[in-house]
DNA sequence: GAGACCATACTCGGATATTCACTGTCCGAGTCCGGGCGG
DNA sequence: CCGCCCGGACTCGGACAGTGAATATCCGAGTATGGTCTC
């Protein structure tokens, strides 16, 4: 089981552009976390058409956050950019082979699935309590306030 | 992210092995489930390789749970096949770009990677409470009793 | 001086190669059973 | 009749191709800005 690498970068992107009031171009929000440009243009892209973040082409375009940071859980960004779609996915093998059981008894998924449903559904619930506003928080705390003051800064400066 | 499909088989396997009294060959349970051979006994090797199965070669020989149904967690299967390592794997970007976070100030990992960490900490909790015997339990009641002592007669009975 | 127009530069968006892990398969090494032989 | 030996077949184990998704990149379409020209 892997996560793509863009969730990380996509979560680290809404912390940032939480932190800014104007758009952020995506070559920026790259350059801010030394990562590459044309990749993370393609990870925002998916965020835009999860309606998570907003986009504006000409000059002074860029990305921002459709709603509040606290209107954004975790979980929103990871299924925007990860799919929505279960890692387990049960190819219900209990209907085939010699003993296979008629289709018409499996009304519900098999006892297996559900296992797997249930700690996903775990995995999920705590992601959807987690708010990228709560992310801000716990960063600038463990920096004792310095690390958005920063960043906000950094966000302001003219771009080079 | 994407479990693993090997991960499904190895976990009907237990719960079929923890009906058997006798080694059952990889090809036997392929034959069972209607899945590849060649492939299973790749997995097959692998839960062996992780301690939860015994292999025996020779005439009579094949697989048999390492210890009983209930001291094996769905979790213990689970990481054999896929893994160890977490899905969501922090590549550090605090550290990097023009705000980069001293290295000596990263004592403890980043709020995004704790977050995630504890969601897959109740996903890993939740299987870890699971064990084959419990999904063996649920199919038996799923069915009525019947899936089991099918199978068990199956095992039993004269490979060909 | 004000408004409209236009050239410009900057932005996003999708279409396109490349790499890596998962999927799937095969053949060789090792082992245990069953029959045959000798005592 | 009993024990030993050997042939045989079956088992696992690791080494070897094929495929699809994630990774990484590029160039074209669209848009807001700023300056310039006209009224």
């Amino acid at each position: 089981m892997k996560l793509s690498n863009g969730v990380e970068w996509a979560l680290h992107c809404c912390v940032s552009l939480s932190q800014s009031r104007t758009p952020v171009p995506a070559a920026r929000l790259a350059e801010l976390h030394g990562i590459p440009p044309a990749y993370l243009a393609k990870h925002l892209q998916t965020l835009s058409r999860a309606g998570i973040v907003h986009s504006t082409a000409g000059q002074v375009g860029g990305y921002r956050l459709t709603r509040s940071a606290e209107a954004i859980s975790a979980l929103d960004v990871v299924r925007a950019i990860d799919g929505t779609e279960p890692a387990y996915r049960c190819a219900e093998i209990r209907q085939r082979g010699p003993l296979a059981v008629p289709a018409e008894q499996c009304t519900r998924p098999c006892a297996i699935a559900r296992a797997m449903a249930a700690a996903e559904d775990a995995w999920a619930g705590v992601l959807s309590r987690i708010t990228i506003a709560d992310l801000a928080s716990a960063i600038d705390t463990d920096s004792d306030g310095a690390a958005l003051a920063d960043l906000r800064r950094w966000l302001a400066a003219a771009p080079r």
